[in-house]
Parts: structure tokens; C-alpha cells; sequence
DNA sequence: GACCAGGCACATC
DNA sequence: GATGTGCATGGT
């Protein structure tokens, strides 16, 4: 197995896409907000969910955590699994306002490893949404591994078909200098990779990393 | 009308 | 430990 040339691949994608600007969010809150309704959801369908929490004047922590359980799934509806993601929210704001006093700044404050492990005894707050809040929200130099992540390595052989998150995450950090300008516009740009060629059927004439790996292609 | 989307928890084997 | 399933809307 050849290790991925992440330092190439990049240079590649950015030649490719350019500047990505993510996180599309105004606040940390809305971030935070934004990494759980987006699960498993296409994005359009988050900023539906987040216009209607910003015109019910609930995108601030009080109103979110105070809300009922039917009214926040009412706000959040087009970002689809509506009755899980309210109680995912709702277990978020409430270690906020539990542990950490309703500051978003007390909890990434947190050192990285911390910030990580208190995320993920969140109900519904899984790696990808840890490690997204962490980088995006925080502004913590972790790399975020997602299905489009795990599927352009795989395409082109440069991981195992059972490798794990941890296994992928450690691939970036030990090749690419703990930055968080980086890993930010990095894992952007592999969503842009994954939206425009890597899709799940395969479609990857023309991508741009095409040549890079042992099989590029399906 | 299937398939997919910037996952996760839980059940079952 | 691995695999399957429910959650649910909206775009292609």
C-alpha cells in the first residue's frame, strides 16, 4: 500500500478548486449548529434549517436550549431526520449550559484531546461532527475524515478498504504540519473533489488526481 | 422512482 | 467486532 502524496494531492485540488471559505457559518454557534443538522443531509437543506432558526430569532444558545423539543424539530424539518437532530441539538446545548456555563469559548478552550473526547459523550455528536466543531468552530488544528475522505483514498489505493477513521486522521497529521488554515481548506477541498467527481457510482474521468494513485477510476 | 447527501445510535448476529 | 437499520427532507 502506498502511502497517499497528501502535500501533491492538495496542490492538486487547490490548482484544481481554489479557495473554498469554509465554514459557511456567521458564528461559532451556527457552525456548531451546521456540523450536526449536516449529517448525512446535502447542505442546501442546512441552510434551510439554519434560515428558519435565524428568522425564529433561536440561533443563540438561551432560545436553543430553552425551546421545545417539537418546536426546534419544526425549525430544523428541512434538514431531514428532524426528530433526532432536535435531541442532538438539544444534547449539545445542554453540556453547554451544564459544564461550561452556556460559553462556547470556556468549551474550546479545552485542550485538543479533551475537546475531543468531551464532544464525542455528546449523544449524537460522533468523530466527523467532534472533529468538525474542533476544527471549525474551535479553530483546532484536527483533521476532519469523512465518507468523501475515505472514499477518493480508497479509489485510488492509497488506503486499505477497512481502514478506520483514526487510521486516516493519523495519515494527515503525521504528513502535514498541524495548521488550521490547512486542514480547514483541505478537507473543504476533498468535499469539492467528492461533489464534483469522486461520486459513489463512479465518475472520475477528468478528475484531478487522476494518474496520482495505483487505480485511479472506479 | 431510485439514489444520494459534509452521520450517528442502536439492535442483532 | 462486524454488519444492518431507522431517522427523513429535498435535489438529481
Amino acid at each position: 500500500m502506498r502511502r497517499p502524496p497528501l502535500r501533491a494531492i492538495y496542490r492538486a485540488l487547490f490548482y484544481e478548486f481554489g479557495p473554498q471559505n469554509w465554514w459557511p457559518g456567521r458564528t461559532r454557534l451556527e457552525i456548531c449548529v451546521g456540523a450536526i443538522l449536516t449529517q448525512n443531509t446535502a447542505w442546501t437543506n442546512v441552510e434551510r434549517a439554519i434560515r428558519n432558526l435565524r428568522e425564529a430569532r433561536a440561533l443563540n444558545l438561551p432560545a436553543l436550549h430553552a425551546a421545545p423539543l417539537n418546536q426546534l424539530g419544526a425549525w430544523i424539518r428541512p434538514a431531514g431526520c428532524f426528530n433526532v437532530k432536535a435531541r442532538r441539538l438539544r444534547a449539545f446545548t445542554t453540556l453547554l449550559a451544564g459544564q461550561f456555563g452556556g460559553r462556547l469559548e470556556k468549551l474550546f478552550a479545552l485542550p485538543a484531546a479533551e475537546l475531543r473526547a468531551t464532544l464525542l459523550a455528546v449523544h449524537g455528536i460522533g468523530p466527523e461532527t467532534a472533529d468538525s466543531i474542533a476544527l471549525y468552530a474551535a479553530e483546532q488544528p484536527v483533521f476532519v475524515v469523512d465518507a468523501y475522505t475515505q472514499r477518493f483514498l480508497r479509489r485510488h489505493g492509497w488506503i486499505a478498504e477497512q481502514a478506520t477513521y483514526a487510521e486516516i486522521a493519523a495519515l494527515f497529521a503525521a504528513q502535514l504540519p498541524a495548521s488550521v488554515p490547512l486542514f480547514n481548506e483541505y478537507h473543504a477541498l476533498i468535499v469539492a473533489l467528492g461533489k464534483n467527481f469522486c461520486r459513489p457510482r463512479p465518475l472520475c474521468d477528468k478528475c484531478p488526481l487522476a494518474g496520482m494513485g495505483l487505480k485511479p477510476g472506479p
